[in-house]
RNA sequence: CGGGGCGUAGCUCAGCCUGGUAGAGCGCACGGUUCGGGACCGUGAGGCCGGUGGUUCAAGUCCACUCGCCCCGACCA
């Protein structure tokens, strides 16, 4: 392709509404642009890294024996009331309404979809196990979409789902998928891990998230170097290192202390001279149908994941300070678990390890001092409701876990039957009994694994592109475009790259050299060949790989055979 | 949904406080000089100052409403 047919747009300057790296730097280099909040153009250069992108996914999912088929993206509102979703999604269903006034909506995902076409075609479990997938673009209305092509409203989805007669069935296929999402990164030149994850809304027995590496990731990831890796909101921990010892005597029975004004536990602890791991937090949550006292040793935060998956609500918030006062009878700030008994009290098991402890005593001003868990209070419920944090131990290896940031590209569910049970997909076994099908969906984000790829791989200057994912592998610049002799030379070299079969792009503008570089570094072409007068009077070419910007010269007419070399030692390195 | 900010030339922004003939840089067009890391000189085109309604002799500027966009938050007792 020639530059000069192509329509490619750089911006000299940061559009003012880009924040981070990936969306800045694909706008200033003509790739996307933004059409509404959220909503952007795929404008020839993103296009077609998108093309690779997803041609690399189509290669792994039909050798993982997935197989393509496109969905519609407007969808009957009867499917969603079906499976319920239509009323437990909120506001992020874009739903419309036809001219009929008939309710559908704008596919923010297609389980519903594809379990219906399922269903009207399998019966006997000979028909199974199915594997699907398809390449599409989705719509979520988020509460605040941001990021470029990172968090969109509009975006572009791999997704895939396979039903199964047994558990190990969908087990093979998991593996398979999951061994597929692995090939597709590793191809695509990403730094990415896989983690535990939680299944959310989407619902399901097992869950693993792909995560690229980046600082500016979304996504807080607990890691271990034993290969322990989880999602902060699923993550475990070994054994939290235990509470500084009591610098007092234990008395018989809780003692009340004045705190006047005291609410944090940083606060309450430096005052009473204790340690914020002595405390226990007391937190007020209200869910749909009751309020529930959660008690975190004071040192450690509540991870309201863990939470609403054990308490098993649609609904979680802290409770309003009104309701706060109402249940334990004191202020925000003071609360308790002694003598409290207007509210469940669920309590973490680091709180359960302290041999006595501090809390609030459920009256203004006033914290209890020698509480001990167990005699004073005795929660209904002990679990796990805490938050990992870096440092802490590994559940599996027991060494400290670090904590990473990553941005989620790929994720994989064992939905089981949360779809095929209220729809009715199912096929008679081998003994002629009716089954619910087992299902699994597999989805990837395609415009964020490339915006992924931006942020993972760029300088000071602009996208680095890992070779597999840049929209030409190869641009030829031309410079001094006004000599004769360069522009004979250079198209000659196109000509030649172009049948033999390089995927490259010819930059045929007449501008100044200055210009073209820019405009090079800032796309991020892995190669750059350029031709000018100075070269072409000494029978030369020079190369230059963009990640480190050293230049070699090759003679002309052995061109194609070092652009050829150079590109066979980039994809040996991917291996 | 709450809080904050911003909508002025294709892009990035000044002008608004203190009302009085619409500005800069970049980009674009033309001419000239330059030409291997975002050149220089000259000339020029380009704006219902997001929209609506007020106040006023007069509104980009003040007021109200509205739409759009961006940021923070929507949790830590």
């Amino acid at each position: 392709m020639r530059w000069t047919r192509s329509f490619i747009h750089t911006l000299r300057q940061d559009p003012a509404d880009a924040e981070v790296v990936s969306h800045r730097l694909m706008v200033r280099a003509g790739m996307i642009s933004k059409l509404a909040a959220g909503i952007y153009n795929y404008l020839p250069l993103g296009l077609r890294s998108i093309a690779k992108l997803e041609r690399i996914i189509r290669e792994e999912l039909e050798a993982a024996g997935s197989t393509e088929l496109l969905m519609p993206a407007v969808q009957p509102a009867e499917l969603w009331q079906e499976s319920k979703r239509w009323y437990q999604y909120g506001p992020e269903l874009l739903r419309i309404k036809d001219r009929h006034d008939r309710d559908f909506c704008f596919g923010p995902t297609h389980e519903e979809v594809i379990t219906d076409i399922v269903r009207k075609e399998v019966r006997s479990y000979r028909q199974l196990p199915v594997n699907l997938y398809q390449i599409q673009t989705k719509f979520r209305d988020e509460i605040r979409p941001r990021f470029g092509l990172m968090r969109g409203r509009e975006f572009i989805m791999k997704d895939a789902y396979s039903f199964h007669a047994d558990a190990a069935d969908l087990d093979v296929a998991y593996r398979a998928m999951e061994a597929a999402y692995r090939r597709i990164f590793e191809r695509c030149g990403l730094d990415y891990t896989t983690v535990e994850a939680d299944t959310g809304n989407i619902g399901g027995s097992e869950s693993h998230e792909f995560m690229v590496l980046a600082g500016t990731g979304e996504d807080a990831i607990m890691s271990c170097p034993c290969g322990y890796g989880a999602n902060v909101e699923k993550a475990a921990t070994g054994e939290i290192t235990p509470a500084p010892s009591w610098p007092r005597e234990i008395p018989r029975k809780p003692q009340p202390v004045p705190t006047p004004g005291q609410k944090s536990v940083e606060d309450v602890a430096a005052f009473l001279g204790l340690h914020p791991a002595h405390f226990v937090k007391t937190m007020i949550f209200e869910t749909e149908e009751e309020l529930v006292a959660v008690l975190i040793r004071g040192d450690r935060e509540i991870n309201e994941v863990k939470l609403k998956n054990l308490l098993g609500c649609d609904h979680l918030s802290l409770a309003s300070a009104e309701k706060i006062e109402k249940v334990t009878g004191g202020p925000q700030g003071f609360s308790g678990p002694v003598g409290l008994e207007g509210a469940r009290v669920v309590a973490d098991a680091t709180v359960m390890a302290l041999p006595v402890a501090a809390t609030g005593a459920n009256a203004a001003d006033t914290h209890l001092v020698g509480v001990v868990p167990g005699r004073d209070f005795q929660p209904a419920t002990v679990a796990d409701v805490n938050l990992a944090a870096a440092g802490d131990p590994c559940p599996r290896c027991g060494e400290p876990m670090a904590e990473k940031r990553g941005i989620e590209v790929g994720h994989i569910f064992k939905l089981g039957t949360k779809y095929s049970i209220p729809m009715r997909c199912t096929f008679l076994d081998a003994e002629g009994n009716e089954q619910p099908c087992i299902m699994g969906c597999y989805g990837l984000g395609v415009g964020r694994t490339v915006a992924a790829a931006v942020e993972q791989n760029h300088d000071g200057k602009g996208i680095v592109w890992p070779l597999p994912l840049a929209p030409y592998e190869v641009v030829l610049v031309m410079l001094n475009a006004d000599k004769p002799e360069v522009v004979e030379v250079a198209e000659r070299l196109y000509g030649q790259l172009r049948d033999a079969g390089v995927d490259v792009l010819f930059d045929d503008r007449q501008e100044r050299p200055g210009v073209k570089f820019n405009d090079m570094d800032l796309i991020g072409f892995p190669l750059r060949i350029v031709v000018g007068k100075r070269g072409v009077d000494n029978g030369e070419i020079e190369l230059s790989l963009r990640r480190d910007g050293e230049r070699r010269s090759a003679p002309l007419d052995g061109a194609l055979t070092a652009v050829r070399e150079t590109l066979a030692g980039l994809r040996a390195e991917l291996g």
